[in-house]
DNA sequence: CTCCGGTGTAATCGGCGATTACATTTTTGG
DNA sequence: CCAAAAATGTAATCGCCGATTACACCGGAG
C-alpha cells in the first residue's frame, strides 16, 4: 500500500536519493517563494531530513545552488538542440534564429532555471565544468552558424560580425529578462508572441537583401 | 576641531540625518559586498547607530532597498534628461538613440543603482510613485521620439512600432543586463564601446534608407 | 558477522529581520 | 520659559538562517 510505503520512507533513517530531492525543492521553493527566499533548512524540511543533512551533499548554500543551475543548464542545452534540430535543413542564419526562439521559448517555460542560470552571484558559475562547457557549446553553436550564414552570403557586407553577434545575443537576453524581472506590464508586451516577432524583425534587418 | 565635532556627533543621541546615511550605507554594502548581503543591521552598524534605530525610518528592508532605488531613478532621470539634452536639436531618431546611449553609460557607471531598479523582486516597485512615474516618464519620452520619427519619415515603413520599440528596449537592456550580470568576460567583448557600437548598428538597421 | 565508510541527527554558534518596551532628545504650545 | 508631547535611538527579545561539530545509525565488503 501506498500508506506503508510512506510510513516505510519516513522510517527510513536513510533518505536514498537526498541529492535529487534536495535540488527538487529548492526549485518548488523558488517557484513558490522567489529566489532570495531559498533556505537550506527549508529544502532540507521539505525533503523531510534534518537542517545539517544537506550538508553532507553539499559543502554550502553555493553549491546546492549551482547543482540547481546544473540541471538548469543541462535542460536548456537540451531545448536548444531540440530548436535546432526542428529547424535543420534550412540555411544556417534560420537555424540561428531557430535557437534564439528555442532559448525564449526554454525561459518562458522555465522562469525558475533561467533566472539561477543567468545570475552570476547566486552561483559561482566558473567553478562548475557544466556550467562553463555548456554554456560555452551553445555560444560557439551560435558563432558557427552565423559565420556559415556570412560565408554563404546571407547576412548583410555592411554588418560587423561580432556586432550582429552582440546584437543578437543581447536581444534575445534583455526580452527574457524583461519577461523575468516583470517589465512586461509596463511595456504592454501583450504575450510571448511579441517576442517572438520582435526577434525575428531583427533577423529579418540582419539578412541581405 | 575636526576631532572635537567628530567626537560629538559620535556623542550625540540623535544621528542628525540617518535616512540619507543608511541609503549611503546600504549603497557602500552592494558596492562592497554584492546586494545579496545587505542587511539592515551592517548598515544601521555604518551609520553608527543600533541594529533597530533604522526601523523608525524604514518600516522594513524592503522599504530601505525601495528608497535606494528611488535615489537610483532620480538619478537615472537626469541622465536621460541630460543625454536627451546634448542630443537636441538632432532628428528625433538621433535622440532617441542618445537616450539609449545615455542609460547604457549610466549603468556602466552605477552598477548598484542600476541593479536595484532593474529587478522587481528586491523591491516593490509599484509601491513607488517615484519609481512609477519617473520609470514611464521616461518610457513616453521613448515613445514620443519614435512616434515623431515615424511621421516625418525617419523610420523604415515597413517597421511595425510596437516590435522597433521593444526592440530597441530589449537590446540596451539585454546589453546592460549582459554587463552587469558578469557576461561579458565569455562574450568577449572588449569594452563599453562594443555595446554603443552594437546600439548603433541596430538604429542604423531601423533608419529609413 | 563485524568493521567501517557513508549518511542523518542533535546541539550549538553567530548573524539576521523584525518587534517591543523603554530612554533620551528635540520641538512646540500655553 | 518650560513642561508636555512628538520624534528618535537603545536594549532586549523572538524565530529563522548558514554553518560546524560530535554523535548515532545504517548497510555493504571483507
Amino acid at each position: 500500500m501506498d500508506k506503508d510505503q510512506q510510513a516505510e520512507q519516513a522510517r527510513r533513517y536513510h533518505h536514498g536519493n537526498l541529492v535529487e530531492a534536495l535540488v527538487a525543492a529548492t526549485i518548488d521553493i523558488i517557484e513558490e517563494r522567489g529566489v532570495e527566499h531559498v533556505s537550506v533548512r527549508e529544502a532540507a524540511k521539505r525533503a523531510g531530513v534534518s537542517p545539517g543533512a544537506p550538508f553532507r551533499h553539499f559543502r554550502s548554500k553555493t553549491a546546492l545552488m549551482t547543482a540547481v543551475a546544473e540541471q538548469a543548464m543541462n535542460r536548456l542545452t537540451e531545448a536548444v538542440a531540440q530548436a535546432s534540430a526542428d529547424a535543420e535543413g534550412g540555411d544556417p542564419l534560420a537555424v540561428f534564429e531557430a535557437i534564439g526562439h528555442g532559448y525564449l521559448r526554454w525561459a518562458m517555460a522555465n522562469p525558475t532555471h533561467f533566472q539561477i542560470i543567468s545570475s552570476r552571484t547566486l552561483i559561482d558559475f566558473n567553478s562548475s565544468e557544466v556550467l562553463r562547457h555548456q554554456n560555452e557549446a551553445i555560444r560557439q553553436q551560435m558563432i558557427n552558424l552565423l559565420a556559415d550564414a556570412r560565408q554563404s552570403g546571407r547576412i548583410a557586407d555592411d554588418l560587423d560580425f561580432d556586432q550582429v553577434l552582440l546584437g543578437a545575443r543581447a536581444l534575445v537576453y534583455g526580452l527574457a529578462r524583461m519577461a523575468i524581472d516583470g517589465h512586461f506590464p509596463e511595456w504592454n508586451v501583450a504575450g510571448p508572441e511579441a517576442m517572438h516577432h520582435t526577434l525575428h524583425l531583427f533577423m529579418a534587418q540582419i539578412a541581405q537583401r
